[in-house]
DNA sequence: TGTTAAGAAAGTGTATGCAATTTAGATGCC
DNA sequence: GGCATCTAAATTGCATACACTTTCTTAACA
């Protein structure tokens, strides 16, 4: 079986594993606690156990899976401690975001920012909870970018990714769908009117709605 | 020569590559940009190359090493913007963990933050650089570990060993000690009367005095 | 002399094999 | 039957081997 991508090495194959297990952590198609058999793994990919290693090391230095020296990796298993501790630094680095964007989004940005969350009240009305799920991920990255700084795009990209196995189908409760986005509006308001302040109160606020609403797993 | 650690083995050999790769980058005894040869690692530190590439793996993830597909690794090499958004970042999450702190640190966390402080005094009394850049180090260590947030102190210290290699030989610069001690002073007065918003604010200012001091490399 | 093409050398990416360790199952004992 | 102990299978950790890429060297040509 080794009739494979030997034509063009695309010397991105970890890489492409790499997103790969971690989608399907991130999405919650391998649950917390999760074994990841190295073998197993190496017959799914059609690879063999080297660049598993590799991408299970990147994985584990990511936070997303636990290694445990010569007892294999499983996905990391956080403590209520540790998730309500993910979610609060969520809500100031979104307070941050959002208080930089609103200093420093141009005028481009903030126009897309604004149009798309207008356009998304449609999606509310007619309940679409799964589009309104993908508009707001969109909705979150605009901010995050918004805030020209590398690094904390990083901090709450790394951020998110763990969080997320923890926040599905949130939409799913109650009303949220029309609070997210009352909620959102107070944030893109806030950054209309460049005022940072209130921006990224908001934002903290938003954040933490949404991790109640996730506190049901 | 194959006549090694054979009888025990650790199951932390790339955690021990990892840490002593990590430290000779933050340290700077590797500095930006160097290319970081399998080879040559695998025969300082007497593995093969396989746990080699596992840890350069993790230190990619982490973000101090650069890995270029088909090109081997180099010691990451950031951007001036990169870097500035880097201080930026630190300086916000120093000022979060001073804010926790100030709500959250036990009595004896208190205490023990403000009775090194106040010893450190003598260190700057001697002009004692060395001395006082590792009390330095357990200074800001302690305050971040007061807020207690597991998930901010892995951001904070991540973003601190990336920054590492940046800010080293700060103290060599005008009266940087004592200025940093009258900084570390407003933060722990602050804490220690519980004012959250005076703390944050006083260790953002300072993280900025520190970025201006190293703006010099 | 500068440019480019071909080939060799160096270095990275992956597969495979073996040693060491953990884990599961079987056996004996109380 | 419950529990400890020993042995075998499964699994991880590392080394080695080889394939593929990049890079350096050399030589041919304009």
């Amino acid at each position: 079986m080794k009739v494979r991508k030997h034509l063009v090495r695309a010397g991105t194959t970890v890489d492409h594993m790499v997103r790969a297990i971690a989608d399907h952590i991130v999405t919650g198609a391998l649950h917390s606690g999760s074994k990841l058999d190295e073998a197993s793994l190496a017959e799914r990919f059609q690879v063999s156990r080297t660049p598993i290693r590799e991408a299970l090391a990147q994985l584990g230095a990511m936070g997303l899976v636990d290694r445990r020296p010569n007892r294999g990796a499983i996905v990391a298993v956080v403590s209520q401690e540790h998730l309500s501790s993910m979610f609060e630094s969520m809500a100031e680095l979104e307070g941050i975001c959002a208080r930089f964007s609103a200093a420093r989004m141009s005028v481009n940005e903030r126009m897309t920012l604004e149009h798309e969350h207008h356009a998304s009240a449609r999606l509310v009305h007619l309940g679409a909870e799964e589009d309104y799920e993908i508009y707001n991920t969109g909705f979150h990255t605009r901010l995050y970018q918004g805030a020209h700084s590398k690094h904390i795009f990083e901090l709450v990209t790394l951020t998110r990714s763990r969080l997320a196995p923890f926040r599905r189908a949130q939409f799913r409760i109650g009303d949220r769908l029309s609070k997210s986005w009352e909620e959102h509006d107070a944030i893109v308001t806030a950054i209309m009117r460049a005022d940072g302040a209130a921006a990224g109160e908001a934002a903290r606020a938003h954040v933490a709605a949404v991790s109640n609403a996730s506190a049901v797993f």
